[in-house]
Parts: structure tokens; sequence; C-alpha cells
DNA sequence: GTCTATATGCAGATAGAC
DNA sequence: GTCTATCTGCATATAGAC
């Protein structure tokens, strides 16, 4: 009892009403309520809202990044890699599926420290990027840059999740059982997408 | 001078402010200081915050939906259509870049009211959905169903536009020019993507 | 560590003069 | 139609008992 699993509580349920209603629509009344707790004790295991806020936020993105780095590092040929990568945003987002709506409001709230986190944690591009167009140059892919290809990539995985509430209702006639099901075909349909959009073979 | 004039700069003023800050962490008082008047005024013109977040977004969608709604009649060619929507879609988003987030927000924030709204200006897709799933059997195009293809389209759209705070930083140094750029290069890439994802020619 | 009670500040909204 | 001044309520945060 006590401490450790309290101060776990507590993240559990912001992670909850967090990206329900976002950092500023959230209330710490209803992270309390949610973790079965008292107000007042949110402030003793975390300093202010913001501060709690962060330590979720990073906390949970501080797990995405290291199995993404090591995708990355593999010297695999690319339309492995493709799927790789992939493979573990989908499973990743999955896991999380809270996660992208909270990484694209923390975009427009704080930019410079996200970027700084990410350099922080040694995500940055430069290596995929040389490898992108060193594909490109040997004919292995069709001609497109990285920044394309990543904003393909990121869009295609990321908007299911973020889009959920309202393509649930518009396309599957608002039946969770069904999107869950579109949602694990995605995987396998985004990279034969992209494979075939971009594999010259 | 006075009432159009002034609720004009207001709903501008808005439109800035909402997408800075979205629903939640808007300020009446920002969005009067945007448009120059003072705070009392907003409440003159709009009832309440809420009147006034619903006259901003619902304006703002009620401009796009039409012309989707053209693209969707038209008979032409399948990869006719697929770079009209594209061109659309992409069109509209530079013109209103605060959008995508916009719609972001309140798919979240009352997706209900969001999915009324759309089928009462006559947006629905099960046309399309016939339209592509003819298009399949027909050999012209992989198989693929209508909710990934849809998904993956608006998802390559509209990326760019929802991350680009992070993206700009990480991806072009935060050269604003050079994203600007990137974002002019879009259409032509996601149209060539698409097409040679699904099109079996 | 956890609670009740309270302080503090601020944002949305209104009253009323001009 | 536009302003200044003010009310009201609520959310974060703190004080202090147990």
């Amino acid at each position: 009892m006590g401490s450790d699993n309290t101060k776990e509580k507590i993240v559990q349920a912001a992670q909850l009403v967090f990206i329900r209603k976002g950092m500023d629509g959230a209330r710490m009344q209803e992270i309390a309520d949610e973790a079965g707790i008292n107000k007042a004790l949110l402030h003793y295991y975390f300093h202010s809202k913001q501060q709690l806020f962060n330590e979720v936020f990073y906390g949970v993105l501080s797990r995405l990044i290291p199995s993404l780095l090591e995708i990355f590092k593999l010297e695999e040929p690319f339309s492995d890699k493709i799927e790789a990568v992939v493979r573990e945003y989908d499973s990743f987002m999955s896991k999380n599926p809270f996660l992208p709506q909270f990484i694209i409001n923390e975009i427009n709230r704080d930019p410079e420290q996200l970027s700084r986190f990410m350099s922080d944690q040694g995500l940055n591009f430069s290596k995929i990027e040389e490898r992108i167009n060193g594909e490109v140059s040997a004919g292995n892919i069709r001609s497109i840059t990285f920044p394309h290809l990543f904003a393909n990539l990121i869009g295609m995985v990321v908007m299911p999740y973020i889009g959920r509430p309202l393509f649930q209702r518009k396309l599957f006639n608002n039946d969770s059982a069904k999107y869950d099901q579109f949602l694990q075909e995605r995987r396998a349909v985004i990279t034969r997408f992209i494979q075939q959009a971009i594999l010259t073979k």
C-alpha cells in the first residue's frame, strides 16, 4: 500500500483524463476521482498540474522512443524495415491509444520542449534520411524525400486513432468491435500500401 | 464601421486563438485583444464562449463540405478523382491551416454533434464506398476497403498541418519557408503515392 | 500519507453608463 | 454598439489536523 501504489494509480488516472480532456480541459478533481483518492493528495505527489502532465506525457514517450531507435539501427533490407517501423508504431499505439492525441496537443502547446526531449533521447532523423536518399539513388525505391515518406507513414498510422470518435460513427455505424478489427488490419494494410507505392522491386 | 465589421473581426480573431489554444485553452480576453476590442463586446455579439466557438468552427466547416460533395458526384475516371479529392482537401487546408487541429479537437470534444452536422450537410460516404468496391471488383484498383483508403488519404493530407510545429523543427531546421515549400509539394506527392499504391493500371 | 477545510486567482459572464 | 466596473463560480493550490 501507500506511496508507490498510490503514485502509480495517480499516473494511470491522469493518463485517462488528460487524453479525454487534454491538458487544459482536464480537472484535478476528475483525476482524483478516477484514482479513487483525494484532490489534495495529487499535490502531495506532484507539485502542480503542469508537473503531473509532464511526468505522464514524457513518461509514456520515453517508453516509445527506444524501440524506434532499435529499428532505425538495424541494417536489414529496406522493405523489411518498412514493415518493422509500421509494426512498432502501430503496436505501441494499440497499447496506448490515447498517445497520438496526446502528442498532437503537446506539439501545439510546447513544441520547443518536445523537440528538445526527442533530441535528448537521441532521436533524430539524419541517419534515416541518408538511408532513404541512398535507396533512391540505388534505384531500390521510387523518388521520394524523407519528410514526405515520414509524413505519409505517420499520418496513416496515427489517423485512425486520432479520428476514432468520428470515423467509428461515420464508417462503422458506431460499432466499436468492428473498429477494433479495422485497427488490427491497419498494420498489414499500411505496410503493403507503402511498399506498393515506393518499391520498384 | 460597427456591427458587421466588428463581428467579422471577432470571428477572425477567434479562429486564430481557438486554433492556437483549443476551445479550453483559449481565453476570451485573448480573443478580444486579438480583435482589438473589449471583452464585454464579445458577449454582446456572441452569448457565450461555446456559441462563439461553434459559430467559428461550423462556419469554416460548412465552406469545406460543399466542394467535397461536388467532387464525389463527378463521374470521371477513378485516377482523376484521386487527384481531385487530394487537390480539394489540400487547397482548403492551405487556406485554413488551422482547420485540421480544429477538427481533431472537436472530434474528441463532441463527436456526436460533429457527426450530426456532417449528415445534415449531406456528407456521407455510402456512395463513395460503393464506388470503391466496384473499382476493386472490376480489377481497376488493388484490393482495399474504403475505410482504409480514406484513413490513408486523410492522414497523409492532414499530418503535415497537425504536426507542423514539430516537423518543421526536426525535419527542416525550423525553416518556415522550406516548410511552406514542402506543403506545396504534398499535393503531387500524395496523389502519386496513392495512385502507385492502388492502381493496377 | 491521507484527509477536510480554506485561500487565492482567474475566467466567463453581466450591469449599467455613455 | 462600445466601454468600465463588477459579480459569480470554479479550479488550482495550500494549511493543517489526524
